[in-house]
DNA sequence: GTTTCCAATCATGTATACCTGATATGGATT
DNA sequence: AATCCATATCAGGTATACATGATTGGAAAC
């Protein structure tokens, strides 16, 4: 790695963490002056990560509005849960095809770490484990793009469950996690595919089935009626106003 | 859409479409202020439209070197195919679950275009009809992120047969696609899924079974050095050379 | 008191200037 | 004659300036 890791990707990393921690809430106003203060990047570098960031799923930036933290509707998340499950089941695959006891070992070690966060009542920590593992084992498929895109999508819907999801318990993940592993290892792919697939179908239940327990926020209810009428794509938000806190 | 297209849009659709249709081959240079001189916009919207087409896969961008179009190595193919199929596959089930007539119109006239194209001789538009014919299916889901990767996909794919392939025969493709649809229509969606995992695993071996009967063009051979020996994640192009024909 | 309209302010889109790093060319040296 | 180094040139990274469109607060009218 360069001894200065370009500014920029130290800014783009920052807001991406910022947004998937929760400190950045959906919706929170990002006027790109204002970020770039703190980086001590002017606006073109500012402008570079919030495009990549929107690339990504996790700003809006439509029109000459000052960006935000993008705001997925419902419709959106469960489409973003399909792709992943589908790419997941698939990253399952060509691990299971490419199977080596270094794999084990280090998903096993990943799943110590959340273990341990766990039972040290280390929320945060634990929350951002269960996301890396996916992580992991997209990573250790060898495939870049598939990393790449499953990265994506569990950023994308670490931000759905901070929006629509009721607040994150990570001890059921643990558990669904190491059925997974221990199918990987027992060489049966599609048992550990089966496994992914419901482990998904569960977190996606846990953001969705919980049908606006949140603010409606006059934004939520607006674009559901938005979205049902001739919206082109995705319905932009009438007002940020969720956040700056 | 707005009466201006944003001249960046124009740009980047223009580029996009350059390097699909083979008029600006892999390896050629794109240089930021010669790109935006057709389009009358300065550096600032050609660096934007060269970033996206980076994130698409199109481009090369590393460092401070001058922008190239995109030169995927065989195993970053396919990465992509790959990805693809799980991809397309998952698709074509969401179509067979929310299937509709309107549905099987729109293919058809699809097709029936295809069957003109290469009726009248008309290789290029029977080549971009036959890719088009995917991202169809992919709107069709009512999936946005599906259609927008399954575009960016099938994008890579076209520029990877570009590079690797032999010159493509889309006499194949339209029986092909016939079949998906066929099965479509009556209903049995694994049937229709596994065909189009059929199809796309020939797609990729008129791809990659012609290994290398191009100029082997010196930087695809050191690249192929290169990946072997403790390469990061991409070895970079020692020199653009290939293009600016 | 509420609503509407206007204006001042703020933030963004785009272009350009400046600086830094890469690339190529010519000359000196072996 | 070939190689190596120094310098000139070119292209890209970043910041900033200018113009345009959005937003908000307040004043006036109902």
């Amino acid at each position: 790695m360069p001894p200065t890791p370009s500014r920029f990707a130290h800014a783009y990393r920052a807001l991406r963490q910022a947004i998937l921690e929760g400190d950045l809430k959906p919706g929170a106003r990002l006027p790109e002056d204002e970020i770039g203060l703190p980086f001590g990047i002017s606006r073109t570098l500012v402008r570079q990560a919030l495009q990549r960031l929107q690339a990504d799923g996790l700003v809006d930036m439509g029109g000459k509005r000052t960006a935000t933290v993008a705001r997925p509707t419902l419709a959106e998340a469960r489409d973003v849960f399909r792709v992943r499950r589908a790419l997941e089941r698939e990253a399952i695959r060509i691990l299971a095809e490419t199977w080596t006891p270094a794999h084990g070992a280090r998903l096993e070690g990943h799943l110590r770490a959340e273990a341990e966060a766990l039972a040290a009542g280390d929320d945060r920590a634990s929350v951002r484990l269960a996301w890396e593992f996916h992580v992991v084992l997209a990573e250790l498929t060898g495939n870049a793009l598939m990393e790449t895109w499953i990265s994506q999508l569990v950023a994308r819907c670490s931000l759905i469950l901070a929006l629509h999801g009721r607040p994150h318990s990570p001890d059921c993940s643990v558990g669904e996690h190491r059925a997974v592993l221990d199918a990987l290892r027992a060489g049966d792919a599609e048992r550990a595919a089966g496994l992914m697939d419901h482990h998904l179908h569960l977190v996606e239940g846990r953001a969705l089935d919980a049908p606006e327990t949140r603010e409606p926020d006059l934004s939520d209810i607006l674009s559901r009626y938005a979205a049902g009428a001739g919206a082109p794509v995705a319905a932009r938000p009438l007002r940020p106003k969720g956040g700056k806190s």
